[in-house]
DNA sequence: GGACGTCCTGAACGATCGCTAAGGTAGCAC
DNA sequence: GTGCTACCTTAGCGATCGTTCAGGACGTCC
């Protein structure tokens, strides 16, 4: 008999083992069943079968249900924080960079609306530990946004700038629950809808009243 | 033994029993806990001893947890489209019909975040049956939404209209992931933010471009 | 006092489900 | 061939948890 794998991740690893085939499967199947079905309505039996295995194999490549869903968030979260970085330090102006955040987050909804609803949802799943690390992350994404949007409207409070971002957040993230539109036309609506808002916010800083 | 409530209500039975203290009790409890914990991370005997009573005492006021669930669902869905046909209907004209739905949903989002949080989250636990019966009224509120914008925004696609409004949902019901705002200021400022998005989608018809 | 209705308790049952155990197969090294 | 590794299987354990059961306390009505 073979050791586990889970037998080599000593209880102080916290580093990446290469991804196969069959784990970014098992990661793409479970975030489908998780947003449809939630993480508590899925079950390992179903996740193993939807990925053509039996449902303990997922223990050869994952240590439990709950280090799954652990690296998916952790995983989204952090594409996205350097999704937004890259986003500000290609952008020439502060307006460029606000508008590329936009774009960024907008496509990223789109093309992942799975994605996007487990992370929006399952986060109290976690365990106290990974849920925190999680949102050390969101939190540092948030601040991408907040530092941009005060630096084309720097009147503004910064905890007004927080709230709208969390708004925004909730606008463009929302692109799960719209069903049969193009992704690339809702893209273009929806960012134009919230750079409107942004407008509103800033008194037409993006525009340019 | 008294007969047990539950044994009351017949298959077909589908009408309310009326609401005591404890019930609501137990509603507001659990709107909490599944906000915080999510539903499946929240047993029975949380829900009891956060009411004060034991686990099993919920079942003398709900036949199960699911319909705690779907009753706590629907009677959310209820009050949303209640309230917005009262927006449209005291309205005098469209735009005004607009802004009320925008300080409404404002308002309920900001005043019930926990009821918000579980709305937008537990769907899945549905029952196949109750799930359509929410989801039909989601669907119906949103149409008053619709129609209303589309009063001010003729020209629009309707398509783009129920896309846009589901953006909107996203960005009032953000409330319950803002921490530490005023509640009054917080409606102001995501109603302020709602309106401007409404203003880029429909070519400046609340500000009059 | 007794009958009855309301609301609750503690104990236990049964099913589900995450997870482990033990082993098997296919491929490659030598 | 033997040995080793990677990945998987089925069977089953153990714990959790929704739910049921049997009954009891407290009130009200006659």
């Amino acid at each position: 008999m073979a050791r586990a794998r889970t037998d080599e991740r000593a209880a102080e690893f916290v580093g990446r083992r290469p991804i196969t085939a069959r784990r970014r499967e098992l990661l793409a199947v479970a975030a489908r069943l998780f947003a449809e079905r939630g993480y508590g309505g899925t079950t390992i039996d179903d996740l193993g079968s939807a990925a053509g295995v039996s449902g303990p194999a997922l223990y050869w490549h994952f240590p439990s249900k709950d280090a799954l869903l652990a690296e998916m968030l952790t995983d989204i979260s952090d594409r996205l924080l350097v999704g937004a970085r890259e986003c500000v330090a290609l952008a020439g102006t502060p307006v460029d960079a606000v508008r590329a955040l936009v774009e960024f987050q907008a496509s990223f909804a789109v093309e992942n609306p799975a994605l996007i609803t487990v992370h929006q949802r399952e986060l109290p799943h976690l365990t106290a530990r990974d849920r925190q690390v999680v949102r050390r992350t969101q939190r540092r994404y948030l601040e991408v946004w907040v530092s941009a949007l005060a630096e084309i409207a720097p009147t503004v409070d910064e905890r007004d700038l927080r709230s709208a971002t969390h708004g925004l957040f909730g606008l463009l993230n929302a692109t799960p629950n719209i069903p049969g539109q193009d992704p690339d036309h809702l893209k273009e609506l929806l960012g134009a809808i919230a750079l409107g808002a942004i407008d509103a916010l800033t008194d037409g800083a993006i525009s340019g009243a």
